[in-house]
RNA sequence: GCCGCCGUAGCUCAGUGGUAGAGCGCAUCCUUGGUAAGGCUGAGGUCGGCAGUUCAAUCCUGCCCGGCGGCACCA
C-alpha cells in the first residue's frame, strides 16, 4: 500500500490536463448545448488568499461538472488590472504601475493554475491591455453617439484621499469605498452614463431572473427604488421669478393629501434658490446648508432649517389658497424635481419642519377608528391607511383611490401629470486618475469636447508616467495629453480623466466570448455563450458591479452588439471565509493562526503561542483579514495538504452561500479523507468484473451508490455542495463495510461499481485525486473526461418499507410492508397486528391515517 | 426607522407536516511493520421562546427574543 502524496500526484495531472488542453472552450457551434460558467474576474493584488481559494473552487464544481454533463463549456479567467492599488504602490515604492500589474498577474496565474481549475487560460486577458480598453474605447465611442453619454457641471462625490470623484454606489456610510475617507461635494465637470434611461427595464428585468438570489434582486430594486406618483406645477401667487413663469414643478408620492398642504420647499441648490442667492442673505443660507458632511451620523443629526423667500404659490385646486415657499436643507436636489409641497400632517420631516417655523398642521387621512371631530397630529406624522377627509373632493376616500383622483384632477387641469421617479442616478465615470482606461476625447479651444475618430484607436497610456504625488499622473504628463482636433485640425488637449474601473468589469464576460475579435464584440460567439449560465462571486458586488453589468449589457445591445439583455441567467453569491481571532492578553496584540497551538484543557480549547508558550485569548470569528492577521495563506496549506484537501475543506463545510469558517481541524478532516478515499481505491484488487451480478450483500453496496450518485447529483444541481459532500462521507463509509479482502465475487464487482462513480462524483471538487483513483481502477481515459454516473432509479428505492405506527401522534411501534401498499392494506395489516391491538385495548378507533410508505397513525380514545 | 436573511448535537451544517441526521470534535477500546497513522464502539438534542392551525408542528401562521446584512432626509 503506497500512501497517497499529492506532491507527486497533484501536479502530474495539472500536467496532463494542460497537455491534452482538456480545458480549451469548443467553437461555438449552434445546436451544440454550451456552459458558460465564470467567477467574478480577480483584482491582481499579488496573492491568493482563501476568498479566491473558495471563489474559483466553487466555480470550477460548477464548470467539472458541466463538462462531464456533455456541454461544451466555457471557463475563462481575466484580470481586472486597473485601479489604485497599482498607482499606490507606485506612489510608495517608486514601482511602475504597469510592470507591478503585469508581475502580479504572473504571481497569482501560477497560483491559481496551482489550484486544478479547469480554466481555458487560451481566452486569458488583463483589462489594462491595450488590446482590451481600446477596445471599451471604442464602444464608448459608439454610445456617445447613441447619447447616452453626457458630461454636466454637477456636485460629486469627492474621495480627498484617493482624489478622485465616486460614484454613488461607491459611497458607503458617507465614505470612499476604498479609501474610507469622508466624502466631500465638490462641483466639477463629469462624465455620465445615462444608466437612469433604463431604470424601468433594469427594474422590470430583475422578474426574470429566476436564477438569481432574491435577496440580490431585492436589494437592486430597493437601489433603482421606483416611486409612482405626480409631477405638477404650482402657479405662481406672487410675481413669478423670471425664467420660472411656467410655475414651480414639484414631485410628490401622496397627492391624496393635496389639501393638507402648508408650505412648497425647494433644494438648496435647486435653480431657484440660486438665483435667489443674489440676496446675501439667501446666499449665506445657501452656504449654511452646504456645510456638513455626507456622512450618515452628520445627516442623521443634522437639523432641518429653512428660508422663507417670500414668494408664493396658489394651492391647485384652490386658487384663492397661498402656500409659502421655503428653501429647505432637507430637500435634495437630485430626486424627482428638487422641489416639494409639504404635508407635515402626513410625512415626519414635514412635521418637524412646520413645528420649527411654526406652519400649519392640517390632518387629511382620518385613520380607522379616529373621530373626525378630534383627530390631530402631535409630534408624529401619520403615515398609514384612512380615509381622506377635510379634502373637498376627495372626502371620504381611501388612499390610494384619492391619488388617482388628484393625478385625474391635475391632468384634467392641465397643470401636471402622473409621473414615475427612480432613485437610481446617472452613473458618474470619470475618474482622475492615471491607470485607467483614457475617455477617447480631445478638448479644442474651437470645436468643445470632440470625440476621437476610430482610427485613432487605442488611446494609449504612456508608460512614463509619474506617480510620486497624488493626483492625477496622465493629467500632468508633460506631453501625453497634446493632440489636434479630429474636426478642425487646430491644437488641442486630451481628456485626462480616465473610466472607472467598474466600466472596464461591465462586460469583460462578453469579450471572453472571443478575445480575438477586432470588434468590441464579435456578435456570433456572444450569441451563442452569453448569458453566462453561472456567475459566482462576492455579495458585496450586488449592487455595484451586477448593476453596471446589466445596464452595459443593455446599453451594447441597442447598439446592435448584442442580443442578450440579461448578462448573467444565473447567479450565485457565495460567503466569505472566516477565522477565529487570537490575541495576547496584555497588549491585546493580533497573533496569526499559524503562531498559535490548539489545546484542549478540561474540554475546553486554549490558545497558546507557539513561540512564547504564552495563553493567548480566544476571540470573534472574523472575515480573514490582514489587520486582525487572521488569514491563512492558501500556498502554505497547498504545501501540507495539497490542492485538494483545501478545495475540498472550503466546499465541504458551509453551504456555500454562507461565511464558512476556516479551521486546522477541518483542513486536517478534509485530508483525512482524501486518505481514506484513497486507501479505498488502493486495495481493489485489478480485474475485478466491471458488471455485478446478484447477492444479496452485493445489492446492498449497489443500492448505495446509486442513491448516493442521486443525492450528489441533486446537491450539485443545486448549489448545494457541502451536502454532496456530506453523502461521499457515507459513501465511503458504507463502502468500509465491503473490505475489498473479504469481498466475494459479487461484492468484488459492486465495489468496482461503486469506485467507478465514486471517482466521477469527487471529481469537480477533488480532480486530482480522482484522476488518480480513476487510473488506478482501470478507467477509461481521464476522469475529466469521462460521462457523469448515472443512476438506476430502481434501485435507488427499497422494496420493503419500515412504517411507524403512532397512536394519538405517539409512536407505539412499527411495521414492515411492500413499498408502495395502498392505504386500505396497510391500514388493515395495522390493525390485525397483535402488539398494536395490544396498544389499543380499550379505546375506540375513531380514525385511521396512512401516509403511502411513510406512517400511519390511529386515533382513539 | 424601513426591507430582508438566519437561529437543529460541543463546532460547521443537512433535513422533513409523519421514527431527529451527517461531517468534524469528544470519550472508551483495539491495532503498534499502513505509524507526523489506521480501526471499533459510544455519549451528546424541550430543532431560540410563546401561542395558533392539524389526527400529528423542528417544518405552516402570528407574536416575541437573539444574531447578521442592505437601504436610509428619496418627498
Amino acid at each position: 500500500m503506497a500512501r497517497y502524496n499529492p506532491k507527486e500526484t497533484e501536479p502530474k495531472w495539472r500536467k496532463a490536463w494542460a497537455d491534452a488542453d482538456v480545458f480549451k472552450a469548443g467553437p461555438p457551434t449552434p445546436g451544440v448545448p454550451k456552459y458558460y460558467a465564470l467567477e467574478m474576474f480577480p483584482y491582481p493584488s499579488g496573492r491568493l488568499h482563501m476568498g479566491h481559494v473558495r471563489n474559483y473552487s466553487l466555480g470550477d464544481v460548477v464548470a467539472r461538472y458541466k463538462r462531464a454533463r456533455g456541454f461544451n463549456v466555457l471557463h475563462p479567467m481575466g484580470w481586472d488590472a486597473f485601479g489604485l492599488p497599482a498607482e499606490n504602490a507606485a506612489m510608495e515604492r517608486g514601482v511602475d504601475p504597469r510592470g507591478w500589474t503585469y508581475d502580479n498577474i504572473a504571481k497569482m496565474r501560477a497560483e491559481l493554475k496551482e489550484l486544478g481549475l479547469s480554466i481555458d487560460w487560451s481566452r486569458e486577458f488583463a483589462t489594462c491591455d491595450a488590446a482590451y480598453y481600446g477596445k471599451q474605447q471604442d464602444w464608448f465611442l459608439d454610445l456617445w453617439k447613441r447619447g447616452l453619454v453626457y458630461r454636466k457641471e454637477s456636485i460629486v462625490n469627492w474621495d480627498p484621499v484617493d482624489q478622485t470623484v465616486l460614484a454613488n454606489e461607491q459611497v458607503v456610510d458617507g465614505r470612499g469605498w476604498r479609501s474610507g475617507a469622508v466624502v466631500e461635494k465638490r462641483k466639477l465637470n463629469q462624465w455620465f452614463l445615462r444608466i437612469t434611461d433604463y431604470a424601468e427595464e433594469l427594474i422590470e428585468g430583475l422578474k426574470t431572473l429566476d436564477r438569481w438570489p432574491d435577496k440580490v434582486r431585492l436589494m437592486q430594486e430597493n437601489w433603482i427604488g421606483r416611486s409612482k406618483g405626480l409631477k405638477f406645477n404650482f402657479g405662481w401667487a406672487s410675481e413669478a421669478p423670471k425664467g420660472f413663469e411656467a410655475g414651480l414643478e414639484v414631485y410628490t408620492t401622496r397627492p391624496d393629501t393635496l389639501y393638507g398642504a402648508s408650505f412648497v420647499g425647494i433644494a438648496p441648490d435647486h435653480p431657484l434658490a440660486e438665483q435667489l442667492a443674489a440676496d446675501p442673505k439667501v446666499a449665506a443660507f445657501i452656504a449654511e446648508c452646504r456645510k456638513g458632511g455626507a456622512s450618515e451620523a452628520e445627516i442623521e443629526t443634522a437639523e432641518k432649517i429653512g428660508f422663507d423667500t417670500g414668494l408664493t404659490v396658489a394651492h391647485p385646486f384652490d386658487p384663492n389658497w397661498r402656500l409659502p415657499v421655503w428653501i429647505a436643507n432637507f430637500i435634495l436636489m437630485d430626486y424627482g424635481t428638487g422641489a416639494i409641497f409639504a404635508c407635515p400632517a402626513h410625512d415626519q420631516r414635514d412635521l418637524d419642519f412646520a413645528r420649527k417655523y411654526d406652519l400649519p398642521v392640517k390632518a387629511v387621512v382620518l385613520p380607522p377608528g379616529e373621530d373626525a371631530a378630534t383627530f390631530t397630529v402631535g409630534d408624529e406624522a401619520y403615515t398609514g391607511p384612512g380615509t381622506i377627509f377635510h379634502s373637498d373632493f376627495l372626502d371620504g376616500l381611501e388612499i390610494e383611490p384619492a391619488k388617482a383622483a388628484a393625478i385625474a384632477r391635475i391632468e384634467a387641469q392641465n397643470q401636471g401629470k402622473g409621473a414615475t421617479v427612480f432613485r437610481l442616478r446617472d452613473w458618474g465615470v470619470a475618474r482622475q486618475r492615471g491607470w485607467g482606461c483614457p475617455i477617447p476625447v480631445v478638448h479644442c479651444a474651437k470645436c468643445g469636447v470632440v470625440p476621437l475618430p476610430k482610427d485613432q484607436l487605442p488611446v494609449v497610456l504612456p508608460d512614463d508616467m509619474d506617480f510620486s504625488k497624488p493626483g492625477n499622473a496622465l493629467a500632468r504628463h508633460p506631453t501625453w495629453k497634446n493632440a489636434s482636433c479630429p474636426q478642425c485640425g487646430a491644437e488641442a488637449t486630451r481628456e485626462t480623466d480616465t473610466l472607472d474601473t467598474f466600466v472596464d468589469s461591465s462586460w469583460y464576460f462578453a469579450r471572453f466570448t472571443d478575445t480575438e475579435a477586432a470588434e468590441p464584440i464579435n456578435k456570433a460567439a456572444a450569441d451563442y455563450w452569453l448569458p453566462v449560465d453561472q456567475y459566482v462571486g462576492g455579495i458585496e458586488h450586488a449592487v455595484l458591479h451586477l448593476l453596471y453589468a446589466r445596464f452595459v449589457t443593455r446599453a451594447l445591445g441597442d447598439e446592435g452588439m448584442l442580443s442578450v439583455r440579461e448578462p448573467f441567467a444565473g447567479l450565485f453569491t457565495q460567503g466569505m471565509v472566516t477565522h477565529e481571532t487570537y490575541r495576547r492578553a496584555q497588549s491585546g496584540e493580533w497573533v496569526e493562526p499559524k503562531e498559535v497551538e490548539i489545546l484542549a484543557e478540561d474540554g475546553k480549547r486554549q490558545a497558546r503561542s507557539l513561540e512564547t508558550g504564552e495563553a493567548l485569548v480566544i476571540g470573534d470569528i472574523e472575515k480573514m483579514s490582514k489587520s486582525k492577521r487572521n488569514t491563512v495563506a492558501p500556498e502554505e496549506i497547498f504545501e501540507v495538504y495539497g490542492v485538494d484537501a483545501a478545495r475540498l475543506f472550503v466546499l465541504s463545510d458551509s453551504p456555500p452561500e454562507r461565511d464558512t469558517q476556516w479551521s486546522a481541524a477541518g483542513v486536517d478532516g478534509a485530508w483525512r479523507f482524501v486518505n481514506r478515499v484513497w486507501n479505498e481505491f488502493d486495495s481493489q484488487p485489478a480485474g475485478a468484473a466491471p458488471a455485478p451480478s446478484p447477492d444479496p450483500k452485493a445489492d446492498e453496496l449497489r443500492a448505495f451508490t446509486h442513491r448516493t450518485i442521486k443525492a450528489v447529483t441533486e446537491a450539485v444541481e443545486t448549489f448545494r455542495f457541502n451536502s454532496g459532500i456530506a453523502r461521499m462521507y457515507e459513501f465511503l463509509n458504507k463502502l468500509k463495510e465491503f473490505p475489498a479482502d473479504k469481498a466475494t465475487a459479487p461484492v468484488l464487482a459492486a465495489r468496482q461499481e461503486a469506485l467507478s462513480a465514486f471517482a466521477r462524483l469527487i471529481s469537480p471538487f477533488t480532480p486530482h485525486l480522482a484522476e488518480e483513483a480513476w487510473a488506478r481502477i482501470g478507467g477509461d481515459g481521464m476522469v475529466v473526461s469521462a460521462p457523469w454516473p448515472a443512476y438506476d432509479a430502481t434501485l435507488t428505492q427499497d422494496a420493503v418499507k419500515v412504517l411507524p405506527v403512532q397512536v394519538n401522534g405517539k409512536r407505539r411501534g412499527e411495521i414492515s410492508v411492500a413499498a408502495g401498499l395502498e392505504p386500505a392494506d396497510v391500514e388493515k395489516i395495522v390493525l390485525d397486528d397483535p402488539e398494536i391491538a395490544r396498544r389499543l385495548e380499550g379505546l375506540a378507533i375513531k380514525k385511521v391515517i396512512v401516509v403511502k410508505d411513510r406512517i400511519v397513525n390511529i386515533v382513539a380514545g
